[in-house]
DNA sequence: AATTTGATGTTCT
DNA sequence: GAACATCAAATTA
């Protein structure tokens, strides 16, 4: 479990200007905010994935394709990039900078506060299953597509800092198993031995 | 304009 | 462990 450091500051644009393999593990531990009408919900990040851009035939953004849906990946780093995957929301921390089409994506979190809201919004008891998936930590905190191209620096939904992990490990990312070579790649990041991972 | 395709989650076996 | 739900964006024509 994560230590509750009972302050937390909303991170600054410079924090973003790291290479994404490194801001994928600074990530970790850090805190996500979403604030609605209906009240307040937030998590500590503990699994994150990088997608790398050209490079990379996992990404959307392989091969420096550019559409309406990419675009955002093109732009400052530090904006937020929602993609809906059949009926659900995925997150991602834009970052490489201006024409480095690199993202973040955000797999899991630990919740913090509103956990009402998250139960609520979820219908479901175990709050150790309620955020443990890219696609679940959306639908609790209330991330929607209304949140694409926002930045992270600034209401209604922003990270802030958190508690640094003991320990991060590293392995292959999950869901990519038709990208050819690029599924191999060891570019998803969680804290070492935190229970609100997913799989 | 029509069709294809998932960076997933839930449920059933 | 496999099926399927369900939709917007990308690709094709």
């Amino acid at each position: 479990m994560l230590k509750d450091t009972n302050f937390h500051s909303i991170l600054p644009p410079e924090f973003y200007q790291q290479p994404t393999l490194v801001l994928a593990k600074s990530l970790l531990g850090c805190l996500l905010v979403k604030e609605t009408s209906e009240g307040i919900a937030s998590g500590f990040i503990v699994e994150t994935e990088a997608y790398m851009g050209p490079e990379d035939r996992a990404a959307h953004s392989f091969g420096n394709r550019r559409t309406k849906r990419t675009e955002v990946m093109f732009g400052k780093s530090g904006m937020i990039y929602t993609y809906v995957m059949h009926t659900h929301t995925l997150v991602n921390v834009v970052s490489g900078g201006l024409d480095k089409p690199e993202a973040i994506l955000i797999r899991a979190v630990e919740p913090y506060s509103g956990l009402e809201l998250m139960h609520e919004r979820r219908g479901l008891a175990d709050f150790r299953k309620l955020t443990n998936g890219p696609g679940k930590l959306s639908k609790a905190l209330g991330i929607t597509m209304a949140d694409y191209g926002q930045p992270f620096t600034k209401p209604p939904l922003y990270l802030a800092t958190g508690k640094k992990p003991e320990h991060i490990s590293s392995g292959p990312r999950i869901g990519i198993s038709n990208s050819g070579e690029a599924k191999d790649y060891p570019w998803r990041f969680w804290v070492t031995d935190n229970p609100f991972i997913s799989r």
